[in-house]
DNA sequence: ATTTGTCTTCCTACTAGTAGGTAGACAGAA
DNA sequence: TTCTGTCTACCTACTAGTAGGAAGACAAAT
């Protein structure tokens, strides 16, 4: 009956509930081993130490990015429902808490104190999605569907700033709904003539 | 030649830069025992636990941002400066790395393993600095210096995520220069007619 | 077919070091 | 004298990480 996961992959999914919780010192390998019945020790055999654990969790976590990311660019037919729909998604696991919080901006806020290996890959992630924003933005831009104030990329680092401060207020306010009424007329603004 | 700084007041400075760095469970007693060179029961001996020290901790945050919010407001003549010297103190803070990031920005993050008695007040910080912000923007809007799309408060909103979002970003891209250039163009389109 | 060796995964048992926190003594100031 | 701040010394629980071995899977050699 067991879905064939594998133990690794099980062990990444409970680090990754629990960094999106508390961080990168928020969890322990004690904390993984209670989740899935399993010994520290056969943790480590997995990933021999925590650093390279997180640098694991955080490059699958960029590659799940990229496929979904690349999913939403075939499904969707206009950079406009593309923006929106990146939008439903992350509103949708902040509602349901299947993933309330971006696992990169959470160790993003811990960068000072992230070892290196950890750190470059979460920059590695902030560059993509970065990039991403910014050839949706541009695509819009170009077919007359977005307004630009200023330059794709910039207006792809606000958008992204934006998204990732409006996941902090739904945190800190306790209210998932605050991350739509953030993020949505921020969307909203680049949308031309919306009638 | 000290300049009169009690013990308490050390501490507190001291946990106020590890938990920037690093966030609750970044820092430990014994850091900061390293830090102001005092045992680590001399700590106890002002803040008992763990949570009281972080909770007196984001009071102080709180009451000294009070202060400088209204500082701010009595000496800026116009809303549409007091919202640019707010951004400009950030930007101070980031590009000198006094404080380069919000202490309770940092903590909304953890959330959901922080102590009760420190959400709460990291809450209070934000409904307090969302709350300023609101009454700003009215005030600009009232006098014609800022052109709002939606209500007050939840341009508010929008804006305080920018604010905190770009911090974050700086952060992962290791560029203090990049919190100026997301929050700025969030400032100047609000901003009626700047010519 | 059985043996041999290797690889994987997990285990028990352990280490050194750190976590937050406590008890009690002492010195100086009020 | 009592109160405040600091100290030494200690506690229990937990931290990441290690040592060494048991059990099974698989393949090649016998």
């Amino acid at each position: 009956m067991n879905a064939m996961i594998s133990t690794s992959e099980k062990i990444l999914d409970v680090a990754q509930s629990l960094i999106v919780a508390g961080g990168y010192n928020g969890f322990s390998y004690a904390d993984i081993s209670d989740a899935i019945g399993i010994r520290k020790a056969s943790i480590h055999h997995h990933f021999p130490t925590k650093a390279e654990l997180v640098a694991a969790l955080v490059d699958r976590y960029r590659q799940q990015t990229e496929l979904g990311l690349k999913a939403l660019r075939e499904q969707s037919a206009s950079p406009a429902d593309q923006l929106q729909a990146y939008v439903n998604f992350w509103q949708a696991c902040i509602q349901d808490a299947t993933l309330p919080f971006c696992v990169c901006a959470m160790l993003a806020g811990e960068t000072p104190m992230l070892p290196e290996e950890v750190a470059s890959r979460v920059r590695a992630h902030f560059h993509h999605l970065a990039g991403w924003l910014t050839s949706v933005l541009r695509a819009g831009a170009e077919q007359q569907l977005i307004r630009l104030d200023k330059r794709p990329d910039d207006e792809a680092q606000m958008l992204m700033a934006s998204v990732h401060g409006a996941m902090l207020s739904a945190r800190a306010f306790g209210d998932p709904g605050m991350f739509a009424a953030i993020v949505k007329p921020q969307i909203a603004r680049l949308l031309v003539a919306n009638r």
